[in-house]
RNA sequence: GCUGCUAUAGUGUAGUCCGGCCAAUCAUGCCGGCCUUUCACGCCGGCGACUGGGGUUCGAAUCCCCAUAGCAGCACCA
């Protein structure tokens, strides 16, 4: 037996299967084949008749990457499935709420690309979630709390039950009813999930499923109790049909949270996936924080290419599809991850360089006059990889804007694109400057730099905005025609050319 | 403190469930070369990882135990 094994062992797999084949062809079709992995997400469970799914922000400010992992997680898996997906607006904490947060989010679930079938608002349903929560004590799932928190969550510790757990079911509604009427203040009562205090995880004792808010008001409803999110999410993910959640490991305890309600009213729960926690290089993506620093002037507002949303990185020329593209590569993993920039630029620039028209932009230019060269014109392509777009073409007539970082004592030939070569004695402060032919094969034999320029009559003042830097300059007058696209300046990299004014043109750096 | 999750190159990721051509995949990055009137794109080559220690086994990235590290939760936030 055992030297069948290893006879059939030393086979190659090739060969291994080729015998099966003539032995069994039935079970030679069993063989697993390599999974083919073109980055695609795993299969999830009791997918196959479609899923509805949700996208689940709250309104405290524009969407940043970290949303949008969620966001393009679900949106890949209902285009896989087929299905439903809901975009729900959690807006049941009103200190939370930024008014203005609810069109950037639509706007940017836009921007994304999300296939969104439906918009709920939970601010809409708050009555759905009262009938609830009396439907949940009636069923012996909840009681009204009325210890202070700090002494509630003593006894929690201690695995103690307040005593208000002892109240019978009818005192529990009679006080939740006044807690509907108002006749509660704020933190003086709140309905709790019965659990089981003798739970390992505190996190899981009696939780909190809905209080009192008396400030600030609800920007779109006039109430006073608010549903905590375990109980309207596991309200509306039941009444919605949810079939499936992806969601950040944050939400672990949440799900086991949410399934005591869901077994308090006999339902199924979704299939739940929680993806680790990601970082991003160099960027903060809490909402606070970037509205402290854009309160206090730091920031220019949520679009500052120094921030990490949304419509940060849009302004700087990162196409969508560029996230999509990261975010589905770095899947639904467990580990904790760190989102690193240049794999979204790998991905974008795929996207934009084949679009892309090419310009030249001279940073830091300094002008000089090259004794002995004829006046012509220079043809440059638009996009090397499609002639057809056309030439943008450049007027010499003895003086060129260079970038002064390519004058040096040792600069010796440098050619300019598209042009001709120049020879170049540095030295003191005027560099001499000399034609020096229109050999591409002696620049190339000679090593010569090819490099950018400019006339100085035909261009337009111009500034390359990076997170880091200021780069003043110059680039083509064509590229005022450009605004709002894309383009790569020549040897600097990829732009968005983001207005075109009086003063000339700003341009937000995107990446090489 | 209690509870839980995770650990593969600089970064991301495949492989882990069901141990075996895994001297570990793909991408990105970096280095070198080729191509090229851009330092872009494309092509070729190279660099670089199974957290540590035990155990089980003929055989361990894969199973078990311990350690370590990171993360999350224990909010009247989502």
């Amino acid at each position: 037996m055992k030297e069948a094994i290893s006879e059939v062992s030393s086979l190659s797999h090739a060969r291994q299967e080729e015998l099966l084949r003539t032995l069994d062809p039935a079970l030679a079709e069993d063989i697993e084949r390599p999974r083919d992995h073109f980055r695609s997400l795993p299969a999830l469970e009791k997918a196959d008749g479609g899923v509805v799914m949700r996208f689940a922000p709250n309104p405290s400010g524009p969407l940043h990457l970290g949303h949008a992992r969620a966001a393009l997680l679900n949106d890949a898996y209902v285009r896989r499935y087929g299905g439903k997906y809901i975009l729900r607006i959690e807006d049941t904490d009103p200190k939370r709420i930024d008014p203005t947060a609810y069109t950037m989010v639509r706007e940017d679930a836009e921007w994304l690309g999300l296939a969104i079938s439906d918009i709920v608002y939970q601010s809409d349903r708050l009555d759905i979630y009262y009938a609830y929560a009396q439907k949940l004590i009636e069923r012996g799932g909840g009681y009204v709390c009325t210890c202070d928190p700090e002494r509630f969550r003593e006894l929690k510790m201690a695995k103690k039950p307040c005593p208000c757990r002892e109240t019978s079911l009818e005192e529990s509604l009679d006080a939740f009813s006044r807690m509907l009427e108002g006749l509660y203040g704020e933190g003086e009562a709140t309905l709790r999930v019965r659990t089981d205090l003798s739970h390992p995880d505190p996190a899981m004792r009696d939780f909190p499923a809905i209080r009192i808010l008396k400030s600030p008001p609800h920007p779109r409803k006039e109430a006073c109790v608010y549903p905590l999110m375990n109980f309207s999410v596991a309200v509306d993910d039941h009444l919605l049909g949810i079939t499936h959640v992806i969601r950040g490991k944050d939400h672990i305890a949440n799900t086991r949270r949410q399934k005591y309600i869901f077994d308090y009213f006999g339902w199924e729960p979704p299939v739940y996936r929680h993806y680790g926690r990601m970082g991003i290089e160099g960027v903060i993506l809490s909402t606070s924080q970037m509205r402290a620093g854009i309160n206090s002037g730091e920031y220019s507002g949520w679009d500052d290419i120094r921030l990490g949303t949304l419509r940060a990185i849009a302004r700087r020329g990162i196409f969508p599809q560029a996230v999509r593209e990261a975010v589905i590569e770095i899947g639904i993993g467990e580990t904790d991850i760190s989102f690193s920039w240049e794999n979204l630029y790998a991905h974008n620039r795929a996207v934009v360089d084949p679009v892309a028209n090419r310009y030249f932009f001279v940073p830091d230019p300094v002008e000089v006059t090259i004794e002995g060269a004829p006046s012509q014109t220079a043809h440059a392509l638009l996009h090397p990889a499609h002639p057809e777009k056309g030439t943008r073409d450049l007027h010499f007539t003895g003086k060129a804007l260079v970038p002064r970082n390519e004058i040096r004592e040792e600069s010796g030939m440098v050619r300019l694109k598209d042009l001709f070569n120049v020879e170049i004695r540095a030295g003191g402060q005027s560099p001499v400057c000399r034609y020096a032919g229109e050999s591409l094969s002696e620049a190339r034999a000679r090593k010569a730099p090819i490099i950018q320029w400019l006339p100085p009559e035909e261009c337009v003042p111009a500034t390359l905005l990076t997170p880091g830097e200021t780069i003043k300059g110059a680039c083509e007058r064509l590229v005022a025609g450009e605004a709002g696209a894309v383009v790569q300046f020549e040897r600097i990299g990829f732009a968005r050319i983001d207005s075109v004014g009086d003063e000339g043109i700003t341009a937000y750096f995107a990446h090489r």
